[in-house]
RNA sequence: GUGGGAGUAGCUCAGCUGGUAGAGCGUCGGUCUGUGGCACCGAAUGUCGCGGGUUCGAUCCCCGUCUCCCACCCCA
């Protein structure tokens, strides 16, 4: 008896991308391919040059620079143990630690974790802590200042999936490391974004900037705003609540209709900048009007992460539902420095891709389908050779070219072209081949003419 | 992580108060072995998201679970 013949017939299990990732599929991918073109095309016009960084970094260097008590790294972290680390937890406990009678288990168990938690690596959640670790490792301080960097990939997040929040979801973004901290670089930065969204024709773009002061001044207004909240804590929802104690900037975002009275009385930074950082404010504003942006003082805007500080910006677009921001920004001097590089000054932003190509397609029309330049109809075995020939020199010459795979009625065979988009068709039958002139069919007009093999080239090369 | 809505063919959806499924579009074939878009005819494809329960019997009722959508939260 063979074993097979108990077991039932099993019907393979359906696989399904995980939650929060998805694919993007031929219509759809054109528009991507468009949006990255154009940010290459319009990032390198200002001097910017392309990083790539891994997406796997130590765990540690994102709990650094992000902050260990923001939602991101506390909870949505993507992490990975790398199993070289467990082996190397084990070989590193001294082989008397194993054999102790008294077994200093706790001791065993300590260093196990330690060198475990070393080789604990995260799945990035966004890549301006990559890109300052690259520009340590790589010593760019000693290149050119400022060195002007841009990438573009996808980042991981594990939160709850929703319109236009995906846990694996594609950032394009640009950092500015070294030199000054001069007002024009900030108002660079943000003159290049709107640039490329303006290139890309984005509908209902909003630019918003607020200044969060420095190490100096933030810390005095974040008490004075946490001392006004307390006065009306018992008015303020339950989030707000916590926040005042977690985050107190944070209450002055919140969209609760009830809040909105409190929030308008609250001290706003702007009044409490120091010396250094209102005249940055200042310039940077002034900056942004020489170069002709449109921008709203938004006092309650405020960033997630950590190593923000002055300038920040948001830019938001239409057709995208509550998360509504397309682009996030700041400036993060003293980051590098924090990751155990030199002093260095930095400005940066993020833009979601997803959300960017998700108000490109509400406010635009669809990308079209692929299309062909020509559908290549053959009957005949020496059609066929001729038509093989001619499919290698329209690709050559660049063309779109369909090539069916197996004989076709001419009918059918147009029918195939019409779906597909084509412009032309290229009949090769018998009296093609025979008289050595090649019918071309427009879709569009149904005219058609005959052509000799050189002269159909040339024909095509004038009309695409 | 919290709250709400939804999962039936590739897509959009129908399926009366329980009797194991249909339409349109699309795909493929035919009418049509030298000419497409139109029309007509025909065909294929479903573990009715998954698992369990109630029932003689479940797409339908109950429980659980997964995924998506919307909002909160957070952020790009």
């Amino acid at each position: 008896m063979s074993e097979g013949a108990a077991k039932k017939e099993e019907k393979p299990r359906k696989f399904q991308a995980i939650r929060g990732t998805r694919d993007l599929l031929p219509p759809e991918t054109a528009l991507w391919n468009r949006v990255e073109d154009t940010a290459r095309s319009v990032f390198s016009t200002f001097g910017f040059g392309e990083i790539r960084v891994p997406i796997l970094e130590d765990l540690e260097l994102f709990a650094r620079s992000i902050g260990l008590d923001t939602d991101i790294v506390n909870k949505e972290m993507f992490t990975v143990t790398d199993d070289d680390a467990m082996d190397l937890a084990i070989k590193a406990i001294p082989p008397d630690k194993w054999m102790t009678a008294q077994g200093d288990i706790r001791l065993v168990e300590e260093i196990a974790y330690n060198i475990l938690k070393a080789g604990e690596m995260g799945l990035r959640p966004e890549a301006t802590a990559s890109v300052c670790r690259a520009y340590i490792e790589h010593g760019m301080q000693s290149l050119p200042a400022p060195v002007k960097l841009y990438y573009m990939g996808p980042m991981f997040r594990r939160e709850r999936p929703q319109k236009g929040r995906y846990r694996q979801f594609y950032q394009i973004g640009a950092e500015v490391l070294g030199g000054s901290d001069a007002p024009a670089i900030d108002a660079e930065a943000i003159e290049m974004v709107m640039t490329f969204f303006d290139r890309l024709e984005l509908q209902g773009v909003q630019l918003d900037i607020n200044s969060i002061g420095c190490r100096e001044c933030r810390p005095k207004y974040v008490e004075l705003l946490r001392a006004e909240l307390l006065k009306v804590k018992d008015r303020l929802g339950p989030d707000s609540q916590r926040r005042i104690e977690t985050n107190p900037l944070r209450v002055l975002d919140s969209k609760l209709e009830s809040e909105q009275g409190i929030i308008a009385t609250l001290p706003r930074i702007a009044d409490h900048l120091c010396e250094a950082c209102a005249t940055h404010y200042a310039a940077v504003k002034h900056q942004l009007e020489m170069r002709g942006i449109f921008f709203r003082e938004n006092w309650r805007l405020v960033r997630g992460l950590d190593y923000y500080m002055r300038t920040t910006f948001e830019i938001t677009a239409q057709g995208l539902g509550s998360q509504n921001a397309v682009c996030g920004g700041g400036r993060y001097d003293g980051l590098v420095e924090l990751l155990g590089g030199p002093p260095t000054k930095g400005i940066g932003f993020a833009i979601g891709e997803d959300r960017l190509i998700l108000s490109l397609q509400e406010s635009g029309k669809a990308p079209a389908l692929q299309g062909r330049d020509v559908y290549i109809a053959w009957m005949g075995e020496r059609a066929h050779a001729t038509a093989i020939r001619a499919a290698k020199d329209l690709r050559k010459a660049g063309f779109r070219v369909e090539l069916p795979p197996v004989e076709q009625k001419f009918g059918k065979a147009l029918g195939q072209a019409d779906k597909l988009g084509a412009k032309y068709a290229l009949i090769l039958g018998d009296n093609e081949v025979s008289e050595g002139l090649w019918t071309l069919k427009t879709l569009a007009d149904g005219s058609q003419a005959k052509y000799t093999e050189p002269d159909l080239l040339e024909h095509l090369k004038k009309q695409l």
